[in-house]
DNA sequence: CAGTCGCTTGACACAGTGTCAATTGACAGT
DNA sequence: ACTGTCAATTGACACTGTGTCAAGCGACTG
């Protein structure tokens, strides 16, 4: 609703948005998002300090139209922690997709910008206490496996569902959606829960 | 032995190599790589085509420094699935430290260039083949879990000692490679075996 | 003594990021 | 209408890093 053009700084978040999208993250110049958001290279820069930032808040901007929270309720509103652990793979690894391209472009930014390392771990934090939080659920419940400690057991669902296993899985090996989806639960239930 | 010097070849991978491995494979300049072999910028050019034709050189130099089929003799003499399964993840996951600068430097690369792209996932390759090994001689022994074919298990193998994996594990995380290990170990005989 | 091989020197083209200064156009408030 | 301000444009520039090119040099070989 509101006004009919979006302001400056939202059609270049778009725009940086769109053509992450189209190539998967790759390849994307501070010219052609000024171009595609029909605006000169400079305004970038009176909007964003930096091509690290701009990448930043487009991934942020991705979180406020995809309702992230939203994404994450059925998983806080699970009761058992089986259920809770089930719900927030399902929740998070549904978000994965949609936000691939942008994690994409920021994890290639990180080898030389001290910034994107900075904002993408910060990222990688809030994930880390979904993880921590389904953990929590079933240690609460008497599920957690015995063989890890919760700290540990939160490393291993963490890396189950980095997006580097996803894209590995999705993109390299060709798994379906559904496929990743239903084997990462399987496999986080074997390898956490006791009474699996 | 031989001679007193090597030669400049090698010079310029025992170079690259050293600086990759200080900075964990990032910020490695070809100029730097200049520098520490103590020769001319543009003899690199000479000897490589481009950077990323280097850093592959690189690796295959290290899988020479460093033997990598004797790291390998442990698993395929295994006898037993399961034993076979735990040697290819000893060898395999012993290893990644050696090779953890290279493997992201040319990560890296990928991003932007498509001939690093390649020759990563060649290497990568050769590692699904050891995983596969390890997957077929649990199938043949009947100790394969029957909730996966053999080509997803080997998927799945993939993807639990996969780099990132590790670097997660034993970067972000803090965990000892020992541990990184042990925990590989088990998670797989967990996901992958029957009677487990 | 000529040839050639390996390397050096210095210059250059190119792409991409980030900076700067001058300018324009629109939209206030008085 | 006059002034100030704000957003954006234009065009130039510095910087970094890769890759290319041409000329030259020293050592070893026939």
């Amino acid at each position: 609703m509101s006004s009919h053009q979006p302001d400056t700084s939202t059609r270049i978040l778009q725009a940086a948005w769109s053509l992450l999208e189209q190539s998967d993250g790759q390849n994307v110049r501070m010219s052609d998002i000024a171009k595609a958001a029909g605006v000169s290279r400079q305004a970038l820069y009176l909007h964003f300090p930096t091509r690290a930032e701009l990448l930043v808040a487009t991934t942020r901007y991705l979180d406020v139209i995809n309702k992230v929270d939203d994404h994450l309720i059925p998983s806080r509103t699970a009761t058992r922690g089986t259920e809770r652990l089930d719900a927030f793979i399902e929740a998070w690894g549904n978000y994965i997709p949609e936000i691939y391209a942008g994690a994409k472009a920021l994890m290639a930014m990180q080898a030389t910008d001290e910034a994107a390392a900075v904002a993408w771990s910060g990222r990688m934090r809030a994930v880390r206490e979904g993880c921590a939080a389904a953990v929590a659920a079933l240690e609460r419940d008497g599920e957690l496996t015995p063989d890890h400690t919760a700290d540990h057991a939160t490393d291993i669902l963490c890396a189950l569902v980095s997006v580097p296993t996803w894209e590995q899985l999705t993109r390299e090996d060709g798994w379906s959606q559904q496929r990743y989806i239903d084997t990462t639960k399987q496999l986080a239930s074997k390898v956490l829960v006791s009474t699996a």
